[in-house]
DNA sequence: GCGGATTGTTACAATTCGTAAGATTCCGGA
DNA sequence: TCCGGAATCTTACGAATTGTAACAATCCGC
């Protein structure tokens, strides 16, 4: 289990090393960014578990990029901002932020704030082994797939490996190339194919239209979303 | 769908009532606790959505309820304090909080930041990120149109990406330039071919006339402009 | 070892999307 | 009104990416 990752957009320097620092210390991964587009270039490889983002940026702006976030990728957000009026700070909130942390900050309560929003976002990752989602019912300690009308299909170890992944991260967008760390560990040359055959076989199970599949859905260039309304148990 | 509940734990009943209001207005059940024995006793009845939590009790320690709430209830909980200091924040936090707020505070912000915990805590039933328009329904999340008839119509990630930037300014000019640095990215030269191409391939799957498109106008040597009411959900 | 299941690999089909190139449209000047 | 150049639209093609069927390698229980 890898620490968990957090990022750090901000413009000025000085900031990003001191929350840099403050957050390898606390134990987390960081990566850091001095503009919007380089931080989206690297959400296309990874995709962080938290993300603290500066709205005054040189190249962007600021709520949109958190709205998109928020929304699409799924990550917590925590704003960082100069900008200490109420109405900012209800408007960031309001459009996906998690948390809103006004400058200047102590590291400390940042780094407390960043664990406090792993705490709520990791209580899936080891709740049950059943997962419910869009009709279907998934036994990952049986190896079974269950439709509405109670039919079984036994999947394997591997196709249950991406089915995980899929359902702890439902509606976000999985990268390919994280989508091999977090699986086949070392990432190989031609390899890569493995991956896209697994999920052939998955959404074969799943009974995908190939033409028009609803619950796995490809992102050209990028990678994969599963949509689909999952519940734990 | 009842609304959720949220719970106010505080001595001084100004802030009660204060807060009670608030979140009412904004459409939220409330029950609201002078003493932590009273709140400890209503737990066993009902089970809270987000529990505000003010630090300084009269008949308990603050602190370690907060620890118990969030361990053994799984409630979002929302500490509500007159000390500033950062080391109490981190220690709030640290013990299971899930937010922090400095009295005196803005009722706005207490309801952005409950509105936040809920968010994250129902994070399966969130709706997609869908707009309509003039018949239209684009699903962004499903990469999906759907005509005012109920046929859909699929769309590519780059098409889409378009058609988020009209959707996101519409009826106003979007020029050439900005459309390429928000999309493409790097603007090239003989890359701006390739706009066109992207918008061309859109105005087919509106099923515009080319001849006289009704949704996405030219505005010759400045760029585009999309006609249409616009209403994000 | 044998039969079956699982999984990676390969080869080829299908899709996406940028580029090129010709067709079309726009607009100012004659 | 007509003409010419520039801007824009559309179609076709091709490189890169992704899907999947078929085959091969591996593993496991009997």
């Amino acid at each position: 289990m890898t620490a968990p990752l957090v990022t750090i957009l901000d413009d000025e320097p000085a900031i990003r090393e001191m929350l840099t620092e403050a957050l390898q210390e606390a134990g987390f991964r960081t990566m850091s960014f001095g503009r919007a587009t380089e931080f989206e270039a690297a959400l296309l490889q990874t995709s962080p578990d938290v993300c603290l983002v500066d709205l005054s940026l040189p190249d962007k702006d600021g709520l949109t990029l958190v709205h998109r976030l928020a929304l699409e990728q799924g990550a917590s957000v925590i704003i960082i901002s100069g900008r200490a009026q109420v109405q900012d700070r209800v408007t960031g909130l309001e459009l996906g932020a998690d948390d809103y942390i006004i400058k200047p900050f102590e590291p400390a309560e940042v780094v407390a704030r960043v664990r406090a929003r792993l705490r709520k976002n990791a209580p899936m990752e080891q709740a049950g082994e059943t997962a419910k989602f869009n009709g279907w019912t998934a036994h990952f300690d049986r190896y079974m797939l269950i439709d509405a009308s109670g039919e079984e299909t036994a999947f394997s170890h591997a196709e249950g490996e991406v089915l995980r992944l899929f359902l702890e991260r439902p509606k976000r967008l999985i990268s390919r190339a994280s989508m091999q760390e977090t699986l086949g560990g070392a990432a190989g040359e031609s390899f890569d194919r493995a991956m896209d055959v697994r999920i052939s076989r998955l959404r074969t199970k799943l009974r995908e239209d190939p033409k028009n599949p609803q619950l796995i859905k490809t992102i050209y260039g990028a990678g994969y979303i599963f949509l689909g309304d999952v519940s734990w148990s």
